[in-house]
DNA sequence: TGTACATCAGTGAACGCGCGTTCACTGATGTAC
DNA sequence: TGTACATCAGTGAACGCGCGTTCACTGATGTAC
């Protein structure tokens, strides 16, 4: 039967990628280490470059792995949502699917969207799995604008060419300002979970969940309704 | 002349933190070593012990020591505002020193900000540097809300008990609804110099600066007038 | 079904490098009388 | 102003550890005839 070897062959890989995501959960990015992987394995270490041709690449494959689980878990949380119409829910869902998958995989978010790590550049076979999760997102912004929401939040002049280019890349039809909230929730978004993740709300709020609740409503609103013009309540300019 | 000696000593202490900055950038906060450091400085790799008592204490005084330079920038540029109670100016202001800070300094920023350095645990020394730039934004929230600004934003039921301690925390006067929106511009704030320094908009956003001056303009509606209630334009659900 | 050969997983030793930290020491700089 | 003593910056060697990567090898597993 073929396949037994290339069973064992695909066995032991998965072994040093679940070996190697406890390593980064110990120790960090940069404290991956190829012979900490052998010893574990039972193996010598010169035996892992059987497996993995060098350090950086099993880097890279971890990278594509956690940007594919990210994306997975996004998509998921999205279809979770029966009424496809409700952009709030949808927006609310995706938020807190990676959210959770941020708390439940601290290391590798990090790795996604921490410190990038000194010396080591991502090839290109990363971009297409980065995308993955802002894929959801895109869609999203694209479903929301056939709702036929009127806003009249301002494009700046220096976004225009960026997003114009924008919309062609993910070749989905997207309305300027639409894209402009969009992205604005997509930073507040990432902002909340590495204020959390990386613990800059020891001593600053004890409920986290509930911050990032109100970041992500606060956002819901704005790409749903909220008119945020010039009108100002009371501004004493 | 008591004092040549102590010169002398401030000196190199000096050089060790500088040397110490510039390794950080080349090679990341675990990149960081005393022996290169000693190295640098033409002494014995023994010989820094005279000055840092770890490689732990030195990170914890590179960790000070920027909080401190972030905290002066944004206090330098929110009082550079003169119109003192032109709230969106200061948040403007205030916002752009730090990200003007974060991309003069990214290795420092990531090294606050960007993925904490594993098995390192920052001391109760680091707290007080670190509120600096968090103290700037407080302020200026107290000041909104001194002018009067109505905000309808709800207060998650959640955050009331976090929100009410930060309060104290602050010593400062804030409404509610006014710190819930100062946390959302916060994480927006901080979200959006993280994707951009640490490579997410590559392929996204040409002009991140653009992008980040529509995030802060959005924020700073929000903060000083926007009323993003239960209204919404045309939602279809 | 059996043999001859090719593939390939894992070994063991080595190269050359890095690191943090300790310790007993030399010798110059400062201080007290 | 000069001497005796204390302080302390910097030395040099060592301990014990880690790492990535290469290379010639053994021996089991698969493949072709």
């Amino acid at each position: 039967m073929a396949g037994t070897r290339e069973r064992a062959r695909a066995a032991t890989t998965a072994d040093i990628l679940c070996i190697a995501r406890e390593q980064m959960a110990a120790l960090g990015a940069e404290g991956l280490s190829l012979r900490a992987i052998a010893r574990e394995l039972g193996m010598v270490s010169s035996a892992v470059y059987r497996y993995v041709a060098s350090r950086d690449e099993l880097l890279t494959a971890l990278i594509i792995d956690s940007y594919d689980r990210l994306g997975a878990a996004a998509e998921v949380a999205d279809r979770g949502v029966r009424r496809r119409a409700d952009i709030r829910a949808r927006w609310r869902a995706v938020a807190n699917a990676i959210r959770d998958w941020a708390m439940t995989n601290p290391s590798e978010y990090a790795l996604l969207f921490g410190t990038p790590v000194p010396g080591y550049a991502a090839p290109q076979d990363t971009i297409g799995p980065a995308t993955r999760y802002t894929l959801v997102l895109v869609q999203l912004l694209a479903d929301l604008d056939a709702t036929g929401v009127v806003r009249d939040t301002p494009v700046p002049k220096a976004l225009r060419a960026d997003i114009a280019r924008l919309r062609d890349v993910f070749g989905v039809p997207v309305h300027e300002s639409t894209l402009v909230v969009g992205l604005s929730a997509w930073a507040a978004l990432m902002g909340a979970i590495n204020l959390e993740l990386f613990g800059h709300l020891h001593n600053v709020v004890d409920r986290p969940g509930a911050l990032f609740e109100a970041v992500v409503a606060q956002h819901g609103e704005l790409l749903t309704g909220g008119t945020i013009g010039g009108r100002t309540a009371s501004n004493p300019t």
